[in-house]
DNA sequence: CCGCATCCGCCACGATACTG
DNA sequence: CAGTATCGTGGCGGATGCGG
C-alpha cells in the first residue's frame, strides 16, 4: 500500500472522474494495504483472541507491527480491545460488526487472486523472457 | 501497501493456519496496494486511453510514477500497451479481460468503502478523543 | 508524446531493550 | 504477557533532465 498516506491526498482530491469509486479504494487501501492488517483480520475472523495468540499464528510478525496494527484497526472501530487488568496481563481481540463486515469483500479478493494468481504468474514470465530478449 | 514487498515473505511462507486466504490476498495487495495502481485501473476501465489521458484524468500523478504503474500491470498482464511508431509517439493502454475481472472484486471494496467510511471516521475522531483525555 | 535514469526525502517495517 | 521508546534500514514515490 503502500503509500497513499495524508502526504499527497491534495492533489487527489480536486479531481472528479468518478471520485466515489476511486477515492474509496483509495481510503481504503490507505488502511488493510500495510504488510499485516489483512492477516489480523483473516485472523481474528476465527473468533476472539489474545495477543499472544495472534502473533503466533501468523508467524513472522514482529512483536511491535502487531501492536501497531491492532492499534489502527482498534482506532477505525474494526476490532475491539479488552483488556483484563490481571497478573500477569491478558488481553483480548475481536472483530467489531464493522470489522467482520469487511471479511465478505476481503474474500472477493482473495478468490480472484487464487483463481487468476496462475495468469499473472505466466505474464509476468511471459514479460521478463521478452526483457532479456531485448537485452541481448 | 504499502509494503509486504518481496523482502520479508519468507516467514509468512511457512505458515499455513489458512494459507490460501490470507496469502492469496497478501499478493494481490502487494499488486495493487500501491499508490496509483487502482486508480490507473479505474480510469482505464472505462476504455483504451493514451498516456496523458489517463495522466491528466488522474491528476497528481508524476509522469515516472505512472509509467512505472503501467509497465507493472503490463507485466502481470492486467493492461496491454500498443504503440504507434509515428511522430509524436502515440500510445494506448488498455484493461485486458484478466485486468478487468479484478474490476468486479475492487467494486466490492469501493462499495464497502463508501458504506462505511462514515462510520471508521466516526470511530477514529472517538478513539482520537479518548486519547486526548489520557494525555491530559 | 512517451520512456528511462538519477538523485533524494520520507515513512513503513524490524530489532532491541525496558516498563508494569 | 502486553505495550512503548528508540534506532537503523530498505525501498517507494516525487522532481528533474535526457533520449527517441
Amino acid at each position: 500500500m503502500t503509500k497513499l498516506r495524508a502526504a499527497t491526498k491534495s492533489a487527489v482530491d480536486n479531481e472528479n472522474h468518478d471520485p466515489a469509486d476511486c477515492r474509496a479504494v483509495g481510503q481504503v487501501l490507505d488502511r488493510i494495504g500495510d504488510k499485516w492488517t489483512v492477516m489480523v483480520i483473516d485472523t481474528l475472523s476465527k473468533g476472539p483472541m489474545r495477543f499472544n495468540a495472534v502473533m503466533h499464528i501468523i508467524g513472522g510478525v514482529s512483536h511491535r507491527m502487531l501492536t501497531v496494527t491492532l492499534r489502527g484497526l482498534e482506532r477505525d472501530g474494526l476490532v475491539t480491545r479488552t483488556a483484563y487488568p490481571t497478573i500477569p496481563p491478558k488481553v483480548e481481540y475481536e472483530l467489531t460488526e464493522l470489522g467482520r463486515s469487511l471479511i465478505r469483500p476481503l474474500k472477493a479478493l482473495s478468490t480472484w487472486a487464487l483463481s487468476n494468481r496462475p495468469a499473472i504468474e505466466a505474464a509476468r514470465v511471459r514479460f521478463d523472457k521478452e526483457e532479456g530478449k531485448k537485452r541481448t
